[in-house]
Order: C-alpha cells, then structure tokens, then sequence
DNA sequence: AATACGGGGTT
DNA sequence: AACCCAGTATT
C-alpha cells in the first residue's frame, strides 16, 4: 500500500484538492495553517487528540467553545491526567456521548502514566486506546505526526462517494470509499490533505445544497456529472424515533438542589442529574417520587430529542424543610439509588456550575424560571 | 451487522 | 421538523 506513485486522474483530483486547501482552508483553533505546515511545523499531538475526540459525531462550531476551554485549563496532558474525572465529566456537559469525556480522561492517565505523557505516534498504536477508533487513529497519526494514513470521516466519504458515485449504501459502501480515499492519499502531507477533503466536505460538498459552481474537482464527480449529487452517499432508511415520557424531582430546600450523580453505565453515565423515575432503563418512567411529600407535579415541562428515542419530561417539585428531608435521609439515599447515586445538596446559585447534561439543565431552568415567578407573586 | 450513545447546527 | 455531524464501543 502506497508504495505504487500516484498517477492518473487520482493524482489529479488529489493536486486540486491539496491546491484549493491552501487559499480556503478553515481557520481552527486546532489547526496549524497550510503555509506554516508546508514549513514542516506540526500541531501539539494533545491538541489533535483533544479535538479529534470533541469532533466525533460532532459540528466544529459546537466544539471550538470546549476546546478552548478545555485547552486554558488542562494545557497539557498530564494536567488533565491530574484533573478529577467528575471535573472533566462537568466540563463536557453540553457536548453530548459522556463515553467520549469518561474515555478522555482514561487515555490522558495512560499516556501520562505509561507513556511519559508523550502519545504514540503510529496509527496501530492509537487505535489502542481508550476512545480512538479507526478513523481518529488515522487522523491523529497523519495530522499530529506526519504519517500517511487513510482518514475517512463523514465529509471525506460524502465527497469520495460523489466523485465515484459509488452506490453501494453505507456501512457496506465504506470498503469502496476507503479504497477510494487510499488512491487520493498523498505519501507526504496526508494530514493536510485528509483537512483539505474534511474541508471540501463541509464547506463546498455538503450535505444538502451542495456547492457545485465553486468545487475544484467538480470536473472529475460522476455525482455531478449526472446532476443526483445528493443522493450519494446512499444510506440505509432510518428508524422512527419512539416517544417515553419521564419525571424528573426538583427536590429544593433552603437554597440547596438535591443532585444525584448518574449511574456508570448507559444514558448519560456518570453525570451529574436530577433524581428522576428511571426513564432511562424503561419504556417510560414509573412516576414514583422518592418520598411521600407534598409535590406539585408539572407536565410536560421539557422535550429532548436523543438518538434512538425522544423524551417528554414532567416535573415533580418539593419545596420543604432541608431538615426534614435531611431527617428521613436513608430513605433519599435509597431512593435516588434508583436514578443515581452520592445525592448531595447543590447550591440553587451555583447550579451553571453543576455540569448538567443538557436534558437536566434545560428541566433547571424551567424550574429556576417559575420559582421566580412565583416570588414574584408572592410580593 | 445492528444498536446504544447527545445535542446543537443547518436547511 | 428533518437531517446531519472530524465515530466508538458493545452486542
């Protein structure tokens, strides 16, 4: 592999996409620019790393925040090595796949514990650890240190899938686009050729309005050439999403929240929450408040789109006596078991800094929202 | 080969 | 509102 020169129209196409780079390429807080990375300079591997992670399955605009974030606190590995997981976990919260942050900071210990905090640099070795699959192994081996790897991400594989017009649906379809991608793949300067396709693939051959009239290899796309650039790449129909319905506790006493934090596994593993009816494990929740007490329920207070299932949240509010709760604790404890575990009550004015999931933080709000409201009346 | 796993951006 | 995104781990 990649011992053949390049020639034909391969080489072509791939000439105009390493030229094009050079002129458009995005500007990323991650990146090290072409002209500069032409000069043979390199990005921090951490950073690669870093970014990479945050970019699975994930838009480049919802990361730059996090990454700069992330980036000013822990500056190097080892400094995130040294870092609390709940306090990384608490970072991530908004991000989304909480598995990415757990493994984050997995593979920051190995490679500060085992590794003398400098990462491995060849693509079988990355593969090996936690969190890095086959696409993030290739990219960080060719964009951190140069290696030539074949790097077939979501952009890369709708555009390769669109010059080739391959229609076998995906997953199937990846063989073809990989061996596709392996034919364009420069020997030297395969990181910058992997960004500049990445590039392509989001900002001239996207997804839905794809723009043709600025593409520099629109000359050599059989998707184009037939005019059915959006039906490539072709996929398999998707699911139709079921709908459960869950209740959360607002459970407040003199200023404080009652938190639990998520069990180890499944929906939103490890972060921090509100105590709910285990939505997560069921079909819907079982409603089932986790001590008599005089609630006042809420419906339908928040809709959360996930994955595979969408969620309609009521919420239960308790407003009591932190000391009456407190007297009944082993009871609370056993109770959030069910959700969670380690409740513990959570200032009402530090709650931004609780690391919500998103589902969770947008429930709060609604909450803070009608409790000042109903101060209001009060008056 | 399928499924679990979030949430924001874009059209 | 549907579709998509610098995928990985587990089943």
């Amino acid at each position: 592999m990649g011992v053949d020169k390049i020639t034909g129209e391969a080489a072509e196409i791939a000439a105009k996409i390493s030229a094009h780079y050079v002129d458009n390429a995005r500007q990323l807080p991650w990146r090290v620019p072409p002209h500069r990375s032409q000069a043979g300079e390199r990005p921090d591997p951490y950073h690669v790393w870093l970014s990479e992670i945050m970019l699975q399955q994930t838009t480049v605009a919802a990361v730059i925040g996090y990454f700069e974030t992330f980036i000013r606190r822990w500056p190097t590995v080892t400094d995130m090595a040294a870092a609390r997981e709940s306090d990384i976990l608490a970072a991530w919260a908004g991000l989304g796949y909480y598995a990415r942050a757990r493994n984050l900071f997995k593979c920051a210990t190995y490679v500060t514990e085992k590794r003398d905090g400098i990462f491995p640099q060849t693509e079988s070795e990355l593969l090996e650890l936690p969190g890095i699959g086959p696409y993030t192994a290739a990219a960080i081996a060719a964009i951190a240190f140069g290696q030539r790897a074949v790097v077939v991400d979501a952009n890369i594989e709708r555009l390769v899938a669109r010059l080739h017009a391959i229609s076998t649906p995906l997953p199937a379809g990846k063989k073809a686009i990989r061996a596709a991608m392996d034919d364009l793949t420069p020997e030297d300067g395969a990181g910058d050729f992997a960004q500049a396709c990445m590039d392509i693939g989001a900002s001239v051959c996207s997804a839905r309005s794809p723009k043709c009239a600025i593409c520099p290899v629109r000359s050599h796309c059989r998707a184009h050439a037939t005019g059915k650039m959006e039906e490539f790449p072709v996929k398999p129909p998707k699911k139709a999403k079921p709908v459960r319905t869950g209740r959360f506790f607002w459970i407040e006493s003199a200023g404080n929240i009652l938190l639990v934090t998520r069990p180890g596994k499944g929906m939103l593993a490890g972060m921090r929450a509100l105590p709910d009816d285990n939505w997560a494990a069921q079909r819907n929740g079982h409603g089932q408040a986790p001590f008599q007490g005089n609630w006042q329920i809420h419906e339908n207070v928040v809709q959360h789109s996930f994955t595979h299932f969408s969620l309609e949240v009521d919420l239960a509010v308790y407003h009591g006596d932190k000391i009456a709760i407190n007297s009944d604790e082993s009871r609370l404890v056993d109770l959030a078991e069910q959700v969670g575990h380690a409740p513990v009550w959570w200032p009402l004015a530090q709650l931004p800094e609780a690391g919500l999931p998103t589902l969770f933080a947008k429930s709060a709000s609604w909450a803070m929202k009608r409790k000042k409201k109903t101060e209001k009346e009060l008056q």
